[in-house]
DNA sequence: TATTGTTATACTCTATAACTATA
DNA sequence: TATAGTTATAGAGTATAACAATA
């Protein structure tokens, strides 16, 4: 039986160093910090990308992203731009200056964590790795526990006083 | 060849993801912030720990880890003791009453983790994880660029101005 | 009524750096 | 001189909550 307890502080561990090395190139290099290379890339990643999905994506609540996306958007890598669709929300879209950073921001991260993990770890076992993890993810993903989009709820009606 | 990046984010996302639950659920069951519980289960697992231990174990500054330790020691959960080897520092240990919060939260984060792993994996799978995870922090920790525990030291004397 | 987003406020935590004491 | 720790200061980032606009 395999002691879960040690097994989450290794990755909690080896998630503080991988991203501490990570971000300081990243800002060495390309003046980007990891933070916002990864709201980069999530953008990049998809159709539409709201306000709303980026908090769900990286679990922290929809007022704080406003400011991160703020954040972006001053440094000219990031737009607002008007929803067709629905006029609450804006969609978020790289300007060009945000596609050039990060499409030179991503080999730089791919070489570093070659070097941190590609090296350890032959690439059958780098595989394994990467399908556990996104298999974890997803459950993870889908209760509702594990996000802090919105404020906690109060205590269930029917037991809190 | 395995997309080392998106191994890298499903690794964030799914520790932050854990780190949440874990954390409400410490909270909630035993007054207990998930860093407290690292903070205490890291004493209690050697001989002797001091405040520079801790910060090369979590990665944080020396500063901040006396903070932090400050608030454990108020909390009644820890104490400083003299270190009779050494008179800079002090040695940490656990309270009666933090050994027990350790006592009483440790299978509750155990119980946990095994709802959102255990229940995700099999047996072998998850031991094979347990393994890589061991090795990748292993290898982080080796390297000086990981950690925070000294100010980032000044560029290369030879090469700054 | 519920959803999406913005903003003001307060707070927690951290880094930085100056300092003390000891090695 | 280098190491271990403390503390003051300042700053980044977050949650909370009140609010506005739209669904």
């Amino acid at each position: 039986m395999t002691d879960l307890t040690a097994l989450f502080t290794d990755l909690v561990r080896l998630e503080t160093r991988l991203y501490n090395v990570l971000d300081a190139r990243l800002k060495a290099e390309h003046d980007l910090p990891l933070g916002q290379f990864e709201f980069l890339r999530f953008i990049a990643s998809r159709d539409t990308a709201r306000v709303f999905d980026l908090a769900r994506e990286v679990a922290i609540t929809v007022g704080a992203t406003s400011k991160a996306v703020d954040r972006l958007e001053a440094a000219g890598r990031i737009q607002r731009i008007a929803n067709p669709d629905d006029r609450r929300s804006s969609l978020l879209e790289l300007t060009p200056a945000g596609a050039e950073i990060l499409a030179a921001a991503t080999p730089t991260v791919e070489a570093e964590l070659r070097t941190w993990i590609g090296s350890v770890l032959p690439a059958g076992v780098i595989e394994h790795l990467a399908t556990s993890l996104s298999m974890l993810r997803q459950r993870a993903e889908t209760d509702h526990r594990t996000d802090r989009t919105e404020p906690k709820t109060a205590t269930d009606p029917k037991t809190s006083s």
